[in-house]
Parts: C-alpha cells; structure tokens; sequence
DNA sequence: GCGCCAGTGTACCGATCGGTACACTGGCGA
DNA sequence: TCGCCAGTGTACCGATCGGTACACTGGCGC
C-alpha cells in the first residue's frame, strides 16, 4: 500500500498556494486539506501552531523568495541587470499575472494586523532595495524612492486589475510599460 | 422606549464597510451585526437573499457611485476639468488612502468568481471611461487606453501599498504622481 | 382609532469552523 | 532485527458559521 508521505518544506508550497487563492479566511482547515491533499493531523503535525503558524510560515517562505531572487541583487549587483532581472523574476513568480501576490492579499483585510511587520517589511525592503538599484544609476535619492514606490504599487495594482478582468496578459503589457516608464534597460520578450 | 429603526439605504453603507475591512469571507454575520448594530432579522429583511444578496448590493452600490461622480464626467464632460474631478473624487472616497477597494479586494480571492461580471465590468468602465477622455485631449486609442489602464491600477496598487504600510500619507503622493505622470491640469491641494 | 406591515429581538437549526486525542504505519538508524 | 518517531487516518470537541421561524413593536394610512 504504497501511502505518500510529505516533509515541511513540500508542504509550504501548497499551503501557500491555498491562502493565495482563497485569502485567510477562506482557507478553511478543510480547503486545504483538499488543495494539499494532506489530512489534518498531518498539517498539524507540521504546525502545531495551526492555521495563524501556517500563514506565519508561508509569508516568511515567500518573503525569502524575494529576498533571495531580487531584493539581494538589487542592493548589490549591477543596477541595470538587476532591474533587468527583477522585470524577469517577477514575471516568472506571478506566472504571467496568473497568481496574485500573497502579501497583497493578506494586506488588504485585517488579516493585515495578524501579519503586520511581515507584511510591511516585504513591501518597505522591496522598494528599498529598488530604490538602493536607482541610487548606485544616478537617481536622486528623492527620485529613486519615488520611482521604486511607484513601481511596486504597480506591479500590486497590475496583479489586481489582470484578476479583476481575467485578463492575464495585460500583467506582462503592464509590466512592459512600467520597464519602459523607468528607463532602465529590459528584455523585449521579458 | 426610543429604538432605532433602519431603512435599507442606510444600511447598505454600513453593510460595505464590513465587507470593505473583512473581505467577503471575513465578513460573517455575526460581524456584520456588530459592526451595524443590526440584529439578524433586520439585516436578513433587507437582504432575504442573505450574505451573497448583500454583496451583491454593496457591489452594485458603489459600482453606481463612481459611475455618477466620476465615470459619466469622464465619458462627457471636458476632459480637463472631468479628470481634475476624478483625482478629487478618488482622494475623497477612499479617504485619503484610509479606505481600501471594496471591488479590488473582491477581486483578489474567489470572492470574484461569485461577482465576476461586475467586478469586471466597474474596472473596464473606469478604464474605458477615462481614456475616452484622454482621447478627446488628442491622444491615439492606444496609447489613451493603455495609459488609462496604469492609472487604474495605479490607483488600486497605491490603495493596498498606503494599507500595507500603515501609511495612508503615501497614498495621495502617489496621486499626485500619477496626476503629473499623465500630464494633464489638476489641483496641487489635490 | 384601528389595522397593516416595515422593522426588530430571541431562539433555534444543521453544517462547518479551528483544533485535539489517539492509534496506527512504515522507513531509517542502531 | 528491532525500536523509534515522523507522518498519517479517524473520530471527536465546543464554537461559530449562514440561515430560518415566529412573535412582537410602533408609526403611518385609512
């Protein structure tokens, strides 16, 4: 009886993919145990802590994303390329507008004030790191913020609106034009 | 004994606040109650259709306020003056960056599969709305509709930042950017 | 002055909520 | 080979979910 058997790391995806779509409250322990296809006692077994631990966990997982795919080669790397590839990962991540982001999710309803440090330190340490990118390219320090602010709201707002109208692809176009808008080189088939 | 007595137009502002801060799902009965000070029966008499009636309501509610204060200007007024209005408007409505979008956050989970037309629909008419105006200032189709589309999502974006953040203040800066990005008049007190 | 009915309060319904208890299975290390 | 323990299934808990039933109140139209 071949049975399936799980580890944490595994796991994470799934759960956040669950709170993605359904946000916190409608994740209900059940739905998830369906999307995941794991039974309570295991995701229990993996957070003791339950539905507040896991939501804790994913946001720290997806905040580690980033971190590692696009906040560290903006502070650090070559600002054109950076960019460049921030463009290319973000549209990676959020498949092409067909995922919403988490954080925004959680932002809007008062999941907010369960998760609030996570969820501002997300978006605060992503405009920094973009803004640091605009700096080391000759940008004002005023500018730079401006611009790298403008941008992620942008990306948030072209997450929303391609959802809102089930229109995936103007995720990308959306992306495209905020590319150009900031007048930073990018791929053309991003 | 004085007791207060509702008709349903006064309710339904109250009934899209809740949903507005707890999302659909966060928004249980019991919640809606305490947040309105309407019992059960009151609300289930306004709304006999219960939860998903009174979404629909709300939805429809506002669909109908920008409709009157923003949209029918954009579509007929002078292009100028009609987006000058919107900014002011969209300032006052979501006061300041202290109110989210109901519609947006509809958007987001499965909320929006119950409600997709006219999530859609409030999105594509504001869109379409205000690059009619844009085109009535000179500017091709295109190029009107796409950058109609960035300030919507501008907009939405800047709403879930401003939330994210705890910092309503960044939501009229981001106003004002946009309102100079599209190079059009509007107030500096905005 | 009286009847009607919009609006309300209270009590209740079965279903689902998040969470717990506990016995079990099976692969891996000693 | 055997014991341990990460991982699982099943059954259950009280609380809350969305919704219903029904009696009541009081202002307005006649």
């Amino acid at each position: 009886m071949a049975r399936v058997v799980f580890e944490r790391a595994d796991v994470i995806p799934l759960v956040a993919d669950a709170f993605r779509e359904l946000g916190y409250d409608g994740a209900s322990m059940s739905r998830i145990t369906e999307r995941t296809g794991l039974g309570k006692s295991s995701l229990y077994h993996f957070f003791p802590g339950g539905k507040e631990e896991m939501a804790a966990v994913v946001l720290a997982d997806v905040d580690d994303w980033f971190e590692r795919h696009i906040f560290v080669t903006l502070r650090e790397g070559e600002p054109h390329g950076a960019i460049a590839a921030m463009w290319r990962e973000v549209d990676r991540y959020f498949q092409s507008g067909g995922r919403v982001c988490l954080v925004g999710a959680f932002a809007l309803d008062q999941t907010r004030d369960r998760f609030a440090t996570a969820i501002s330190g997300y978006f605060v340490r992503w405009i920094e790191a973009l803004a640091s990118a605009l700096v080391r390219l000759g940008r004002s320090a005023e500018e730079a913020s401006e611009q790298a602010e403008d941008i992620v709201l942008g990306i948030q707002g072209a997450l929303m609106l391609s959802r809102a109208k089930r229109d995936p692809a103007s995720f990308r176009a959306a992306l495209h034009r905020m590319a150009r808008r900031l007048g930073t080189p990018h791929h053309a088939d991003l």
